[in-house]
RNA sequence: GGCGCUAUCGUCUAGCCUGAUCCAGGACGCCACCCUCUCAAGGUGGAAACACGGGUUUAAAUCCCGUUAGCGCUACCA
């Protein structure tokens, strides 16, 4: 059986990299019928916030990333949040230490510093020298006596280690050139990421490890640990990361990228699912708009790129568009009438039902619609004002109410009668006479064609507009 | 500094493993045209890339080496 495991730190909102980390250990455990569990790292107490954590669930709830075992859902390996774990933790320590292969280390942080600034200075390698391994029992009782907390450190021994990753193939490193024993358990007794990463992935019985680019220089550390730990290392996987629009690197800090904003902006889960699925990944065909269903059945880690990608909001916005105009006008409606609702109060639900079809093809995102139905309420602002201010335009208004006026029946070929009456009695035609028009009802330049909309709106409104759009 | 990863249009990518089918295919964006009584949407077309230098080979985007660049790690953060 499959076990796949999200494990974010619950020190800000996700964004665009996490929930690409997300989707993919989803995507992979759906294909193979595996499970995917939810893990909260929450160690380090002064970052940790339970607000970040709640909206982080609600956020991956929100994308649909829904999983099989997790804090608030439970499950057989629990708890899943870290700092439930703290005496789990403890024991394996003991373990280790016990067994001597970690040790108690009373280096100080003061000392380290000074250590690496020497090295740096020196230009040589700049890592722990391991000196707390080889202090003498009179060394270590001055320091207990100078009241220094020691923290753990693992002893690394085989330096020398080749990984295969499932995305990169065979990485080979030197632990010499690169690290000294490292930290597995604070001086205030909390243990470090490394040693819960692996304690709970190996007790959790996590198979694969899929996780971002900038844990692959740790995974010889995580490899020797759960070795010595006694258990069979997991598969891993590195996912290379995703950068700004310019190519920075992806922060808490940016919220144009945070999950939240794209709620906000009414980006669909599913198109923002699927277009970090394609930041990194492709079908291998030429597909690009892949409904959400079609993508669980079709995901597959052979096919991700090692290369890092840029995320291009434009693609993005098109991407929704596409999957918007997938969906049925009544789904549409449903998805929109909730996205407005949370926005503000709505007095013209029923006008409002009514028109919101004739938008499906024309908007990319949600937050567009909002914009575009100003025109319903009596306040509107006018886009391009000077389509409406001039005596062209005037005299176009000025009909268009007489028409209306004379105008009895109100049926099918309303919209077409109106207009043949209107042409009847102004030269306006084509951009001169649309455009006016358009601004007119709807106040703004884009938006679909007049005549999906006109014939559901009420005369009564229609002659409100024209009067306004005259003495604007 | 050390170690590791990566390198195809501006961007996302296909092709690379298993050299010849690639004077490199698709998509976003951009431009033009068509459709349209308007703007969008839709349709058609266009400009646009194998980072550089060496090998190997009859043949290299594809294999090897080097250079350069970007990124990551090098924390008592995760």
């Amino acid at each position: 059986m499959i076990r796949v495991r999200f494990a974010p730190s619950p020190t800000g909102y996700l964004h665009l990299g996490n929930i690409r980390t997300a989707l993919f250990n989803y995507l992979f455990a759906k294909r193979q019928g595996g499970k995917y569990i939810l893990r909260i790292e929450d160690t380090d107490r002064d970052r940790s916030g339970l607000e970040y954590e709640q909206a982080l669930m609600d956020d991956l709830r929100w994308m649909g990333l829904e999983w099989d075992e997790g804090p608030d859902v439970g499950g057989p390996f629990g708890p899943y949040r870290q700092s439930e774990r703290l005496q789990i933790y403890q024991a394996c320590v003991d373990q280790l230490l016990a067994e001597g292969k970690a040790y108690e280390c009373y280096v100080t942080p003061e000392e380290v510093e000074e250590m690496k600034h020497l090295a740096k200075v020196e230009k040589r390698t700049l890592h722990f020298d391991n000196r707390g391994r080889y202090f003498t029992k009179e060394e270590i009782e001055r320091r207990k006596c100078r009241g220094i907390r020691p923290t753990v450190r693992f002893k690394i021994e085989k330096p020398l280690l080749k990984i295969h990753d499932l995305i990169r193939g065979e990485v080979a490193f030197n632990l010499d050139d690169m690290v000294g024993d490292f930290i597995i358990r604070r001086a205030d007794g909390t243990p470090t990421f490394h040693l819960a990463v692996c304690v709970d992935d190996a007790l959790m019985q996590i198979t694969h490890v899929i996780r971002g680019e900038d844990h692959l220089s740790n995974t010889p550390k995580h490899i020797l640990l759960l070795e010595a730990l006694g258990y069979q290392p997991p598969q891993y996987g590195h996912l290379s990361l995703v950068h700004g629009p310019g190519g920075e690197p992806l922060s808490k800090r940016l919220d144009s990228i945070s999950v939240r904003f794209f709620r906000q902006k009414g980006y669909l889960p599913h198109a923002v699912a699927n277009y970090i699925a394609l930041l990194g990944w492709s079908p291998g065909d030429d597909r690009e708009v892949i409904p959400w269903e079609e993508l669980k059945g079709m995901f597959d880690l052979a096919r991700v790129s090692k290369s890092s990608s840029c995320y291009d909001p434009q693609k993005l916005d098109w991407l929704n568009g596409e999957h918007l105009r997938l969906l049925s006008d009544k789904e549409f409606s449903d998805f929109a009438m909730k996205y407005l609702k949370s926005k503000e109060k709505m007095e013209d639900e029923e006008m409002v039902l009514k028109i919101l079809p004739a938008f499906k093809d024309n908007i990319e995102r949600l937050e567009q619609l909002a914009e575009r139905l100003q025109f319903l309420k009596e306040d509107f602002s006018y886009e391009e004002a000077a389509w409406i201010r001039n005596d062209e335009s005037r005299e176009l208004f000025g009909q268009a109410i007489s028409v209306l006026d004379e105008m009895q029946v109100v049926g099918n070929d309303f919209y077409q009668n109106f207009l043949d009456q209107l042409k009847k009695r102004v030269k306006a035609r084509g951009k001169n006479l649309m455009l006016p028009l358009r601004l007119a009802v709807t106040g703004k330049v884009h938006g679909p064609e007049l005549k999906r909309i006109i014939p559901v709106l009420v005369i009564e409104f229609l002659r409100k507009r024209l009067r306004r759009a005259l003495h604007a």
